[in-house]
DNA sequence: CGTATTTTTGTGCACGTACACGAGAATTGG
DNA sequence: CCAATTCTCGTGTACGTGCACAAAAATACG
């Protein structure tokens, strides 16, 4: 294994000092046209890659993340998400990180603005951003690209912005998943039903809607014809929610399946509890507490995950490696692994793996 | 955020220097009764962590890493172990480890003990260990445990041994799993076979033999009363393989549904490719490249995944931990999620997402 | 009690990088 | 052409730990 090329190796070859070749690798500025060149050509030969210990232990300044995101019930999404970030704070605990988190509510865009406000005026080091409305976090963007203060996206991907990377899962495959298991855990020929959020101006439905195409292109390329009823839920009052459940189901009795294109699929399936003689099926998104405990008793079939541990940690990891190393990536899109979470292998996604 | 304890604070506190603390913390002897306790009561009170950075950066001396793994056929699972373990040396980059392979036949024991031989001799700082013949390795871990050589485990637990962690599925829960998919993949009715390797003194089996149990304990608790045949598979020789399941498909034409107990499904795939009117579902193990191609051309319905790479990088993290940091842990065992992989969601396992 | 030996303890340096500071070079303006 | 200013560059120090080495203390032994 060859030896690491170290500053000063670049700096002797160059015939330069230490000290400028600091400059360079954080341009820095106040670097003449002749050093720079001879220095980017050493480099360009050599492959010089920082020593992450070293890096970390001389530097002084602490950095300050601001990370906003929707509300974090426990249990919930968010939560979650949450439980990666602090684990990737804690694998960073050498460095000091002072973290603020800035909440909003996701179905209400005045306090995303004012959340974001805060943020903006933060003078923050960088920004991890879970995004549900797409132009207020454009604006917010704006303003960050003009400061010059990175930010990463958990969950959603919002176009025309520059973040360093984004986390998120490819919610069309995650449609066609959710036909593919409906279609495996109904009886053939039985009526299928896709619950979806009722919008309340909110944007995030962009995935709830990417994930409705998929799963009728799912049902259009495997040609199995199937009748799909849509419904809405009320994300806001669980009660209002579970009468128009049991009212759907009672005019709509061939239904033998459901999709739940939220993380919703406990209120369904609490709805449905009552209800003799259930053979209704339910797919639902986000492994929550909820969730869990429907998948665990049986009531829901399964459910759609998309690691949200490991999205916040990624965020967080991508983060400071460009505080650390400036501009080693930009916007890199990373698609994380959609997981079946069925009553079989639900024990072990308990434990956190995030890398 | 409370500022960190550092190595002269605990000395300062303590009425030592920073040289006594240092030889607690390693423990490496040569302190008074009188010290050790002054310092150890000061350390209990004001929770110290290294900081891994410098600790790294101090570091002169290179670890020598022996992992030793079956032979690891590219695209295969032993392949993909190494690159969670490539991953993480990578992430430790900036320490200097020396890293050794040995590999060794899984089918043949001799070749197993003449690999835990050079093992044992080669002065190793830490040992890695993807283990299947389990009395060779408990030979092989005790000689480590004597010298004082930390090791981890990979994909199987072996009793009896002091492992600094072991990584691991359920192999139960996968056999659970395997019985509920084919369940869902089968008409009502008919019948399922289970193909397992045919054993060659080949203790590894033992995974093989959980599977098998956790699939009939599926069955009998759901009390579905399904006819589930019996095959073997020649690991060695892919040709007699297929004859074999051509003759047991006709022997045996109801089976509609296949348990493949190990990585070889795309075989049974591939047998079955020729003959007419395939209406057979096959369940398999690890996302191979072969039964990754057999996901997608929608021969294999379904693979079940243990996140090797996972289990290769936190192997090496939890090793490189304890060389640092003395008996962090001790024998912990963490059981990897079981993933489902289908044709609907294959393509975004593809990146590596070993954290 | 004095010297030799062992045990215990303290100190200094290296690791590679970030950044501050000041010196020297180049540029500007009169 | 000189002074003032700006730009460029090199050097020194700190970061916290691991470890080597020497000093000091304790113990052994004649």
């Amino acid at each position: 294994m060859a030896k690491q090329v170290k500053i000063k190796d670049i700096a002797e070859k160059a015939g330069v000092s230490r000290g400028t070749v600091d400059r360079i690798l954080h341009n820095r500025g106040n670097v003449s046209e002749s050093s720079r060149k001879a220095v980017e050509s050493v480099l360009a030969e050599n492959n010089y890659r920082f020593n992450i210990h070293t890096s970390a232990v001389s530097l002084k300044k602490g950095f300050r993340l601001v990370i906003s995101t929707p509300e974090a019930a426990p249990g919930e999404y968010w939560d979650t998400v949450g439980k990666g970030i602090s684990h990737a704070l804690d694998e960073y605990s050498d460095i000091s990180i002072e973290c603020t988190y800035v909440y909003y509510n996701q179905f209400d865009i005045f306090s995303c603005r004012k959340a974001f406000d805060t943020v903006a005026d933060s003078h923050a080091d960088a920004v991890i951003i879970g995004a549900t409305f797409a132009s207020e976090t454009k604006i917010l963007c704006g303003l960050l690209d003009k400061a010059g203060i990175p930010y990463a996206f958990i969950d959603s991907v919002i176009e025309k912005t520059n973040p360093v990377a984004t986390y998120s899962s490819d919610q069309n495959a995650c449609g066609r998943m959710i036909g593919r298991l409906l279609d495996l855990f109904t009886p053939e020929g039985a009526e299928l039903a896709i619950f979806s959020s009722r919008r309340i101006g909110n944007e995030r439905a962009n995935n709830s809607m990417r994930r409705m195409a998929g799963m009728k292109e799912y049902f259009r390329d495997t040609g199995s014809c199937r009748t799909i009823k849509e419904s809405k839920l009320s994300v806001l009052d669980p009660e209002e929610s579970k009468r128009d459940v049991i009212e759907f189901m009672e005019k709509n009795p061939k239904v033998k399946g459901i999709a739940v294109l939220n993380s919703r699929g406990y209120i369904v399936s609490d709805a449905l509890a009552g209800v003799s003689g259930n053979d209704i099926s339910i797919v639902s998104f986000d492994l929550t507490v909820n969730n869990s405990r429907c998948i665990k008793n049986g009531t829901i079939s399964a459910v759609i995950c998309q690691r949200p541990e490991m999205q916040g940690f990624h965020a967080v990891k991508a983060i400071i490696r460009t505080l650390l190393y400036n501009p080693v990536e930009k916007n890199i899109r990373h698609l994380m692994p959609v997981d079946i979470i069925i009553r079989e292998n639900i024990d072990d996604y308990k434990e956190i793996f995030t890398e």
